[in-house]
This record gives C-alpha cells, sequence and structure tokens, in this order.
RNA sequence: GGGAGUGUGCCCGAGUGGACAAAGGGAGCAGACUGUAAAUCUGCCGGCUCAGCCUACGGUGGUUCGAAUCCACCCGCUCCCA
C-alpha cells in the first residue's frame, strides 16, 4: 500500500462513513488510515459475532459489507467468535434461559456462519482473522476481571440504553449483564483492534472498547455505528423468526420476490445499505417523478440478486417474476405433488400440495376462491378434481404445484 | 420471611357462573383495487368424519344442572415490606 494523499484519505473516509449511523469518531478514522498506510501496515478491523444464530440474512450483511469495504482498501478483517460469552449466557437479558452451546455446537455454528458471511467477506487468509474470544476470557483470572471492572463506574454502565430502561421499567438486570460490555471490551484490548463495528445495538459494548484499550495505555478503536435493517414490513427489523427476512442463502427467486415486496418507503434505505449505488442514483432512483417505484424495485431486487447469485441468475429472477406475477402466467419450476387415480377432492389435493396446515384452513382457502385448477377456480369444497398429469394447482397468488400422477 | 397482585387463542388484551371457540387490536391468510408498494374495503383466522362434535382460558382436584369465571392446593411471573 502507498502512502495516502489527503485526498485518496478523505475520499476513503467519505467512502467508509457511508450508511453509517455513527463514527466515533471520523477524524480518528481518518487519522488511522493515514497512520496506517504511512506505516504499510493494514488496519485490523473487528467484529464481534454471537455464535447462536449462524443464519445470515440481509440485516447481518450490512455490517459484514462495510467489514468487505475495509478489506478492498487492503485492511483486515478481524471475526471474533464469542464462545465463551455465549457459554456464559445471554448478553441482551432478552432470553434468560437460552441453552448453554457445547464446543462442538459452537464450532459448527461458526463454520455455518464463514460458508454464509463468506458470501460478502474476502475469506483470503491475508484479509481474514478468525479468534475465539475463550482464547484470553477462559483465562482470565477474578483479579483480572476486578481490575477491569474498576475502570468503569456504576453511572458509566447505567448509561447503556438496556439497562436505563429496564431499570425504569422494573425489570430486572443482573449484575453479570454488566461484564458483558467488559467482556466485549476486552476482546479490542486483545486483538489491538484499530477499528470495531456493529448495530446500533452494539454501540455501548463497543465504546466500552475504546475506553478499556485506553486503559490498558493502548491506541482506542473507532468505532463504526451501522443501522440495523428494517425487515420486509417495513416496521421491526429484520429477524428470522419475524419472517420478515431475506437471507442470502435463499433461492434468486425468492430473494426477487421478497425484494419486490418491500414498501416503497424502505427502498432508499436498502439501496444505501444494500448496494453500491452512488448516493446521486439512489436519490434519482427514489424519486417518483424521475423513476417509477417499480422499476425502481426491479433494479434494486436486480442488484441484491446478483450479489449472492450472479447477474445471470438475478436476470432469470427478474423474468420469472414478471412471467408470474405481471403476465400471471405459472412459473417454469414448481414443486410436483404426487398423486394417483382419476380424481381426488379439492380440499385434500390442496393438502395433498401442503398449501395447507389443516382440513380447515384448506376447506377456507377453496372457500374464499383461492383455488384454481389449471386456471379453473374451484370454490365448492365437495368438488372432485379430475387429475390430469401436468396440471397446474394455483392457491392464492404465489403457491404453485403441478399435478404428477403416480 | 410477611403482604399484594397476576397467568386468556401467534402477540397484546377484554371477559368474573350459562347466549364463550371467548370482545377489541395487531400479525397472518384469502378476495377486490394495484406495481407481490402504500392506503382502503370485504371475508376468514383451534381441530375434526363440519347444520354436529372434540379440544382449549398456567396445573391438579373440587363446588355446580352448568366454570375462563367460585373454592383448595400447586407452579410461574411481578410489585411492596423485611
Amino acid at each position: 500500500m502507498s502512502e495516502l494523499t489527503d485526498k485518496q484519505a478523505q475520499e476513503q473516509v467519505m467512502a467508509l462513513s457511508r450508511g453509517c449511523e455513527a463514527i466515533y469518531t471520523q477524524q480518528e478514522l481518518e487519522q488511522r488510515l493515514r497512520e496506517a498506510s504511512k506505516a504499510g501496515r493494514a488496519l485490523r478491523v473487528k467484529l464481534g459475532l454471537d455464535p447462536t444464530a449462524p443464519d445470515i440474512h440481509l440485516g447481518h450483511t450490512v455490517v459484514l459489507r462495510k467489514m468487505r469495504q475495509f478489506q478492498d482498501l487492503g485492511h483486515k478483517a478481524v471475526l471474533i467468535i464469542g464462545d465463551y460469552t455465549a457459554r456464559i449466557g445471554d448478553p441482551t437479558g432478552q432470553n434468560a434461559t437460552r441453552p448453554m452451546l457445547s464446543p462442538e455446537q459452537i464450532r459448527a455454528n461458526a463454520q455455518t456462519y464463514f460458508d454464509q458471511a463468506g458470501r460478502v467477506l474476502d475469506t483470503a487468509p491475508d484479509k481474514l482473522e478468525v479468534r475465539y474470544n475463550s482464547e484470553w476470557l477462559e483465562k482470565l483470572s477474578f483479579a483480572e476481571l476486578i481490575q477491569l471492572a474498576a475502570k468503569k463506574t456504576v453511572a458509566q454502565m447505567l448509561q447503556r440504553d438496556s439497562f436505563k430502561a429496564r431499570l425504569e421499567a422494573n425489570v430486572d438486570v443482573y449484575l453479570h449483564e454488566m461484564l458483558y460490555p467488559i467482556m466485549q471490551g476486552y476482546d479490542s484490548v486483545m486483538i489491538d483492534a484499530d477499528v470495531e463495528l456493529g448495530g446500533t445495538d452494539q454501540t455501548f459494548n463497543n465504546l466500552v472498547g475504546r475506553d478499556l484499550q485506553k486503559a490498558s495505555g493502548k491506541p482506542q478503536q473507532v468505532v463504526m455505528v451501522l443501522p440495523i435493517l428494517v425487515g420486509l414490513d417495513g416496521v421491526q427489523k429484520m429477524s428470522k423468526s419475524k419472517g420478515n427476512y431475506v437471507g442470502v442463502t435463499d433461492a434468486p427467486n425468492d430473494m426477487f420476490g421478497k425484494v419486490m415486496s418491500i414498501p416503497d418507503s424502505l427502498m432508499g434505505n436498502y439501496f444505501t445499505l444494500l448496494t453500491d449505488l452512488p448516493v446521486a442514483r439512489i436519490a434519482a432512483l427514489t424519486d417518483a417523478d424521475k423513476t417509477h417505484p417499480r422499476q425502481a424495485k426491479a433494479d434494486l431486487a436486480r442488484r441484491i440478486v446478483a450479489q449472492y447469485h450472479g447477474e445471470r441468475a438475478a436476470a432469470d429472477a427478474e423474468a420469472e417474476f414478471d412471467r408470474v406475477f405481471a403476465k400471471k402466467n405459472a412459473p417454469t419450476e414448481m414443486p410436483e405433488i404426487a398423486v394417483s387415480g382419476a380424481s381426488l377432492n379439492v380440499v385434500q389435493l390442496v393438502l395433498r400440495a401442503g398449501f395447507a396446515s389443516s382440513v380447515s384452513e384448506a376447506r377456507r382457502l377453496v372457500q374464499q376462491n383461492a383455488v384454481s385448477v389449471d386456471e379453473k377456480k374451484i370454490s365448492d369444497i365437495a368438488a372432485e378434481v379430475t387429475l390430469t398429469d401436468g396440471a397446474v394447482l394455483k392457491v392464492g397468488k404465489r403457491r404453485f404445484g403441478r399435478i404428477v400422477l403416480r
């Protein structure tokens, strides 16, 4: 890496700032970038991982993409697997009874995580370092822990929003929860982090890292806070349990369709956080007077799908989407419904296809005029459907199945 | 340790002896309208061999012709005092 000019340094800071909710501090970031280039070394950019949630969705990629940006500028990603933290309990106090994870489970989760995160990150050995925090936390003595804890005051710890809110709401805050920020901060000390990335919910923890580094006589890390991505419903944060997510392993067609279903108001946000499109372009795309929202959204969907499946798959997904939802044709590929005999009751057919989880539900769908076979609506629950090989069963707007005779 | 509350369907929440599969809201599903957007309107929203039946209001047992509702014990959660 050659030494950065003033202009280059500023440009990098500008680019790295994109999408960030906050940076502590931007000046320090610029300074760090300059120092690193001068010394010919890569910055160590830390990201802490919870090894309990290995399924990566677009929400996780916001931070991962920021990490990738650093890698592309020649810096090193340092992933910290919070195996020790996970062994002890839940850091947020949300699920008090989270089961402890065995080392094997943690390794397995971490592996899944890398397989998926590798779709965003550069996994070249010189660009990625992986550490487990049990490596140093396990060795920490009680006395050392007390010394660390002595670096922070109770008042400082109570500044954390989640603690404050819970105290005010009379919800229990356990003592050990106060130690999580300390442990995570200690991770930063141990790996000499130059920068730490994290979502807004990690702001406090990451800033504690700065404090502990300072107390240890080390340079303080720059903390870059990224927003929590809103899910497909446009309201709640994206999460698997809320079902409002797009997984990085989702098939191209699903990905495309899911993105098309987001509220228009969310497009700007997604463009900014999930694509590399220049800000000016995004402004034009999200201005309804300049671009029809439908078109802008298809553009967004195409770009996102392309990141995970390639341009070709993205184009195919778009064509398929148009075929099914704009032109109302059956998809080219659909699950098979294996049946036998000459005819079958509609309700049973819907059930067999797996499009309803109970007879009642299947019956309701039929009564609500949601079921058709080869484009012909069937609304009588007593109707017998003549089984033809290759006939298409459609339930609702998006569930299709092809009848296959056995 | 003492006292006071509270536990209802996916979630929130009303219901305090019969008309309760249980108000209302949210989520979800379906239909209309559309751009698989938003907003809006309509219907559905425990299960089944579906004009009927079964299971369900923290658990067990009891009172009663009849209990989500009353009683006893138990379990969980919360608050106050110590």
